[in-house]
DNA sequence: GGCTTGAATAATATCGATAATTTAATGTAA
DNA sequence: TTACATTAAATTATCGATATTATTCAAGCC
């Protein structure tokens, strides 16, 4: 009897370097604007070129990593304009989303986000008490909540949309923190944001979330 | 002496294949559904199986094919439910794009929209008198004229998936027009959109937007 | 008869090597 | 010394061949 729910581990070399090759631009590994040499690559991540370009090809159309024609990839350089470019569209485009979400909330998709948010309430943030130490679990739900939120949004075209700006703001995340981490607690933020939308104002809702990515762009622009 | 500027003709094969076979799924040559193999490909681009992969990977990533992990590409599949998803998303979107852009306005800008208008009402919409023949200058001239509209909102991003989504709205388009040619008159609802622009209006603008589309989406419905 | 098993077949994914192009280095004339 | 060719080195892009994985179809079993 074969399982074909998740075949896990055996995905095609093609996918799985794509994996890694986004999650090393994504925290930081390979730095903006550094030159990704296919043969490097190649014997970084232990394959053949044609996995390195195939995976390099999807990063590029996601806009993770720039292809000059003829003369290799880049990682997508980071500046200041670009965050505050990014700040200000996650914020049209995520409010968008979650005003139709709410316009179309359902009782599951509430307890879904209130789900999230206990979830991610219980992780700690950082593995470390003292010094931060990034925790993947907290990562990971955080991600889920805020997706959650937008998930009922009735646009997977919206959704993926949201989905590709978030990954790009926890990039500059991940950046920033690595020059020095802030202590903050975002749970208040999030519970705000909750509190709006079980309330069902979208006004409240949406300036709460708003107020919650200014505030992590300006950390992140004054961590310099 | 070499001039580097727009190397057109030159252009490395992947990308000249990635170009050929987006226009190729875009303009319905390669109908939704169908399987995309290497092999065939291969042959009909007459390139070896690297440009095509890399390019499906690239195609992948934007939405036009899908990538089953190990067997294969399929052209991404149509739906009524999709068209609608995709109309839905499409007003959202631009009318916010719209909205910011407006909310920027500056003289240039309004000048750059009705010097597109005035292109795109001096070419005719099909080649033929009698029955439609796609013009592509007109075709071109339209994207150009949309984008105009959107280019001002201040977000490299937003403008990048209002591309996508006027670029998956043509595929839909390009498969209606295959079964019934509906003949319209677009230029007044254009017309309306930019007196709306010009007389700052932001509610008449993006209602005149809105209507646009959810006519053509209406229209390609309606032709089954 | 319907279902599983197991070759045979076809297609995809991957590699190693080659061709084409860019970048760096070197030497030479103004 | 600076600018400009010219050549050498490095890198990218591409191909043809191979290894892997799915699919097909027929034979065997319940």
């Amino acid at each position: 009897m074969t399982t074909d729910l998740a075949p896990e581990g055996v995905a095609s070399l093609t996918l799985s370097t794509y994996e890694r090759l986004r999650a090393d631009v994504l925290t930081g590994t390979w730095k903006p604007g550094f030159k990704l040499g296919i043969e490097a690559l190649r014997e970084h991540y232990g394959t053949g070129a044609t996995p390195i370009r195939e995976a390099l090809n999807r990063l590029a159309a996601e806009g993770w990593v720039q292809h000059m024609d003829q003369r290799g990839f880049v990682v997508t350089p980071v500046s200041e304009e670009a965050l505050r470019e990014l700040a200000k569209t996650r914020v049209w485009v995520e409010t968008l989303a979650l005003t139709q979400a709410m316009q179309a909330s359902t009782p599951e998709w509430e307890e879904q986000i209130v789900l999230a948010l206990h979830r991610l309430s219980k992780t700690p943030r950082s593995l470390h008490q003292d010094n931060y130490l990034e925790n993947p679990a907290w990562e990971k739900l955080h991600r889920e909540f805020h997706m959650a939120l937008l998930a009922n949004c009735g646009s997977r075209w919206l959704l993926g949309f949201c989905e590709q700006l978030y990954d790009q703001a926890y990039r500059y995340r991940q950046l920033a923190m690595k020059t020095s981490y802030k202590r903050r607690d975002e749970s208040d933020e999030h519970q705000q944001v909750v509190d709006a939308v079980v309330a069902g104002n979208v006004a409240a809702a949406c300036a709460a979330l708003t107020h919650h990515y200014e505030k992590t762009a300006q950390i992140i622009l004054s961590a310099h």
